[in-house]
DNA sequence: TTGATATTTCCACAATTATCGAATCGTTGG
DNA sequence: CCAACGATTCGATAATTGTGGAAATATCAA
C-alpha cells in the first residue's frame, strides 16, 4: 500500500465514527474560530475524556488541528485535508465513468443536483 | 443521528480499509463489468473467505453490487454511491469555506489542481 | 502559592472488526 | 447423478477501537 492510501484510509477512519463524523460537521460549522473541547463535550453530550480520545484520532489523521488559547484547547477543522481527500476520492470512484462526471461541485450547496 | 450520517458512516467504514480501499479502486478500472470474486483475491492476494469478508462489508454498505454469472459472482462499484458519498462530504466540508470554493471538479484528472 | 478550570492521559473493560482454515452451498459439465 | 468449481458461511481467535471514571497536567486569577 502505497504513502497516499494510507493516509486516506486513516482520514476515512477518522470520519467513520458517529461521534467523529457529528465533530467535525460542528467544527466546519464553526469555520476558521474552531471551538474549545469543552464546548465541543457539551455540544455532543459526550464525556470530556471520550471526546479526548476523538479527537487525538482526528488530529493523528490530520483532518483536524489544535492550538492553545488560555487554558482552552482550540479545535477546527482542516480544510486542506478535506480537500485533498474528497480528490482522491474523486480520482479513484470516477475513472472516465459518466455518472461521476457531473459530481457536485463544492458550491454553496442549494443548487446542487445530487444524483 | 439522522438516518443520512448513518450511511454516510457506513460507507467512509467501507472504504477505510486497506483491502477494502484497494478492492473499489480495482472494481473501478474494472468498470461496469466488474470483477469475480475469485479474480479480485488472485488480485489483490487476499485468502477467499478473508475477501468475502470485506465484499460482504462493502455490499452491506452499499457501495458495490453484485450479480450471479454462472458459478461466479460478479462485483461492481457502485458509482451513484460514491458520488452521494463525496457530495455529503462536500457539502460538510466546505459549509462556505474558500479553501473549498476550488475544488477539484470530477474530470479526467490530468489538469485537476489539488489544494 | 493556592484553588479553580480546562483538558488530557491512564487504565480496565466492553464492543467491534479482521483473519483464515474448514465445512457448506449453488452451479455446471459430463 | 456426481465430481469439480466458485464462492460463502461458520467458528475460533487475534487485533483494534470505543468507553468513561479517576488521576495527572497545564493555565490562570487572586
Amino acid at each position: 500500500m502505497d504513502q497516499t492510501a494510507a493516509k486516506v484510509i486513516e482520514a476515512l477512519g477518522a470520519l467513520a465514527q458517529e461521534h467523529r463524523l457529528a465533530l467535525f460537521r460542528l467544527l466546519v460549522q464553526a469555520g476558521e474560530d474552531g471551538m474549545a473541547a469543552g464546548a465541543i463535550a457539551t455540544a455532543l453530550d459526550v464525556p470530556a475524556s471520550s471526546l479526548s480520545f476523538h479527537l487525538a484520532h482526528m488530529e493523528r489523521a490530520g483532518i483536524v488541528q489544535r492550538l492553545r488559547r488560555g487554558r482552552s484547547l482550540i479545535y477546527s477543522a482542516d480544510y486542506g485535508a478535506m480537500n485533498r481527500l474528497v480528490g482522491y476520492l474523486m480520482e479513484n470512484c470516477c475513472a472516465g465513468n459518466s455518472d461521476c462526471a457531473d459530481a457536485p461541485t463544492c458550491s454553496t450547496s442549494e443548487e446542487r443536483h445530487v444524483a
